[in-house]
DNA sequence: GCCGTTTTCGGCCCGACTGTTTTCAGTCG
């Protein structure tokens, strides 16, 4: 069975776990949370790394000991250290760290005091009021876990960005509307145009805390109070999603919205670098002793230790440091420099509106050209299009072109990917196009050899000009197919073939990592709305945000381009 | 357990809130 980077990281994290519970060095617990993530960011499979022979302690935070272990792994599925670790302290204690408020010791005094191993026992133990008798417990404290344990079986899960924007900005702009506050900003990963948030972070400066806290907790939507200081709350919503606010003084602005936009990694870096200057960061400012040295806008923060401003989409600890330093940050991509869309649907086959309707919305947002991209035959379901009712449309589009000047239609076709990697309809048939999009839209359960396989024998069509979302996964619905990402994008390199970052908030494939591995290898980037109505078009900033944080410039991403410097990146002569 | 322009040993980010405490540990972000 192969071993992928996900089991090692897994594996890793559950070590861990374990260490933290048995009160390890906290550095070593650290050294194998890093070696995890490290892992799961990376676009190399690990496994096949090893195969050909190279060395994994050239990874980031792998030494000799972790890379010993990821060999193991990779030869046996598990580590002999896990195994041990799990004989020393019953694993299923790691499931008792995932409700909040317990952390390793409560976890270790629950286990060595009561004996609680699982969930279930806790669960029973708090009910009996046995765990409000142990030392650092109380009635508060088991009141709590009782609540958690309830709200794990509805289960809190993730907002994606698009869901999470709409409860955002409303709340945003009731604390704006309170008096004495300047600034109000959502941080954090929404800022970041992650495309799922865990919660909400908001950042006000205000002369004094309180009444914005005051406000803020009042704010009609909300459902619980879960914290509440004098500069700090934390609040549910009734939608289930977590909002936490901070208030700092004006004078803190930038170095608070630098400190709670995160990501931790990144920050934990910065905080590194200025103390290695003598230099003290928080979220009140950059500190030399007792004297403030930076802090009111990010830029001044950055600055004081050296580096240009780094863009929030950037801040992972992937590399923004050395390009910082080096001077070659990206400049990245901007939703005002798309120049068009190259894949929209109409009514003929799912979608909601009319060729012309969707032109007139494509034109309004100052398009220079749209991609008309309906389904192919073989989506029944979407009443795909059959040769005959695809020149009807090509005819179709020629009047409009010829009727409606400043806009451009391309004459386009979402293709079906059939089974064996051939295309729902004829080469000769394609070649009437201005560009083929295809994508797969069944079979989504092959094995990763033969999916892969499939895919890229589909690039090979002489007039295949886009993969429209490449892993088919929808976020939190369906789990993207098993396919070999890195070998697509380097066939798509060597065919001459763009990638799309499909821009609807529940698909976001391309990933920000697999945006960056496609940049690296010189694979041109289309960010498509795959609109199907004129209120879809909405969608491509959040397209736009995944791109940037894949590193993606405007040269980077092929509907930056003008008509006339995009029309001979569609033909292929291949 | 990792890492090194000050280090091969001795560091490894920092502050707020809560609940339990009589001065602070644990957790979280």
């Amino acid at each position: 069975m192969p071993v992928h980077n996900a089991d090692i990281a897994a594996v890793f994290d559950e070590i861990a776990d374990l260490l933290e519970i048995e009160s390890a060095n906290p550095f070593r617990v650290r050294a194998y949370r890093n070696a995890a993530r490290a892992l799961r960011d990376l676009n190399q499979d690990v496994a096949a790394m090893i195969a050909q022979g190279g060395d994994v302690t050239e990874l980031p935070g792998i030494g000799e000991d972790l890379g010993s272990k990821i060999k193991e792994i990779v030869e046996t599925g598990t580590a002999a250290m896990l195994e041990e670790h799990r004989k020393k302290v019953p694993a299923t204690l790691t499931n008792l760290l995932k409700i909040p408020g317990l952390g390793p010791k409560r976890v270790q005094a629950l286990y060595h005091k009561l004996g609680i191993r699982t969930l279930d026992d806790l669960q029973s133990a708090a009910q009996n009021g046995r765990v409000r008798a142990l030392q650092g417990f109380g009635a508060k404290t088991e009141q709590h876990i009782l609540e958690q344990l309830k709200a794990r079986t509805s289960e809190a899960k993730r907002f994606k960005l698009a869901i999470a924007t709409q409860y955002a900005e409303s709340f945003i702009a009731y604390l704006k509307a309170s008096a004495g506050v300047e600034h109000v900003v959502a941080a954090g990963s929404y800022r970041r145009a992650k495309e799922t948030i865990g919660d909400l972070d908001l950042l006000v400066t205000a002369r004094s805390g309180s009444p914005v806290v005051e406000r803020f907790v009042s704010y009609p939507e909300v459902e619980e109070v879960l914290a509440h200081g004098t500069t700090k709350a934390s609040v549910r919503l009734a939608c289930r999603l977590q909002v936490d606010l901070r208030v700092v003084p004006e004078a803190s602005y930038g170095a608070a919205l630098q400190y709670f936009t995160g990501s931790k990694e990144h920050n934990v870096l910065l905080r590194q670098l200025a103390q290695q200057q003598g230099l003290k960061l928080n979220e009140y400012g950059l500190f030399k002793g007792d004297q403030s040295v930076a802090g009111t806008t990010e830029e001044s923060v950055y600055a004081a230790v050296g580096l240009p401003w780094i863009p929030p989409e950037l801040r992972e600890n992937r590399g923004e440091f050395e390009a910082a330093r080096a001077g070659h940050l990206p400049k990245l991509v901007e939703l005002a420099e798309l120049k068009g869309d190259l894949h929209a649907h109409t009514k003929a086959t799912d979608g909601r509106n009319t060729i012309k309707e969707m032109v007139e919305a494509a034109r309004k947002r100052g398009f220079e050209y749209l991609a008309i991209t309906d389904h192919s035959r073989r989506l029944a379901m979407a009443h795909g299009l059959d040769p005959k009712r695809l020149f009807e449309q090509l005819e179709e589009i020629d009047r409009l072109n010829d009727a409606s000047p400043g806009l451009t239609i391309l004459k386009g076709i979402e293709v079906d990917i059939l089974e064996d990697g051939s295309l729902d309809l004829p080469d000769e048939d394609l070649g009437r196009l201005d560009l083929v999009v295809g994508a797969v839209h069944s079979h989504f359960r092959l094995s990763r050899e033969k999916q892969t396989e499939r895919i890229l024998r589909a690039m090979d069509r002489p007039h295949f000009t886009i993969l429209a979302h490449p892993s088919g996964r929808l976020i939190d619905e369906r789990e993207p197919y098993e396919v070999d990402m890195p070998r697509l994008i380097r066939h798509a390199r060597d065919r001459g073939c763009a990638l799309e970052v499909n821009a609807h908030p529940l698909r976001l494939d391309l990933t920000d990592t697999d945006c960056q591995m496609a940049k690296d290898e010189g694979v041109l980037v289309s960010i498509n709305s795959d609109a199907h109505s004129v209120l879809d078009f909405e969608n491509l900033r959040y397209g736009v945000g995944q791109a940037r944080r894949g590193w993606l410039e405007m040269s980077n991403v092929l509907n930056a381009r003008s008509l006339q410097s995009l029309r001979p990146l569609l033909k292929r002569t291949m």
